[in-house]
DNA sequence: AACGTACACTTAT
DNA sequence: ATAAGTGTACGTT
């Protein structure tokens, strides 16, 4: 099958994915868009909907290193909620270290939700830019609490 | 093909 | 504050 490529927006980036059927190869930010339309959940989730690719797999946890536990590991961490490298770590038997190492060669992030894996003590690195990474996780706290609070009222 | 170095970390000196 | 442990990638011999 042929492989397709295209982007959609997210703030001031462009989401830019190659995918073919229901497997995305690659994943990643740019300033600039892409020519090309994006598989559905894409657009959904950068709209500020709660979406977890569940329709689709990522090449990446199919790695047959310790990347691809790792990988697989990170795609269960939920919507909105966020793990630390270490935590990662212990589940798949390696060092934090190895975790960041496999969370910077994360071919498809958002797919392996790589930004919800953050430092013990501060919020981890993130390509190409880390304030990516701060949008994602304050982007997914709101959905949660719109969805918590549909009325809007809140509590603290 | 081996060797050194560089990491999106953590824990223990 | 610094060092060691960890797995992979990448550059240099």
């Amino acid at each position: 099958m042929e492989v397709l490529s295209g982007s959609c927006r997210f703030g001031l980036w462009f989401v830019h994915v190659w995918w073919s059927g229901t497997t995305i190869f690659q994943v990643l930010f740019s300033k600039f868009p892409l020519d090309g339309p994006v598989p559905p959940p894409f657009t959904r989730y950068c709209a500020g909907m709660e979406e977890r690719f569940l329709s689709y797999e990522s090449v990446a946890t199919s790695y047959p290193t310790i990347y691809g536990q790792i990988y697989a590991e990170v795609r269960k961490v939920a919507y909105g909620e966020t793990e630390t490298y270490g935590e990662i770590a212990r589940k798949v038997s390696t060092s934090p270290r190895v975790v960041g190492q496999a969370m910077r060669r994360n071919p498809t992030p958002l797919v392996i939700p790589c930004h919800r894996v953050v430092g013990l003590h501060g919020i981890g690195g993130f390509s190409p830019s880390p304030e990516i990474k701060e949008a994602l996780i304050s982007m997914e706290e709101k959905t949660n609490q719109k969805k918590k609070h549909p009325d809007g009222s809140s509590f603290q």
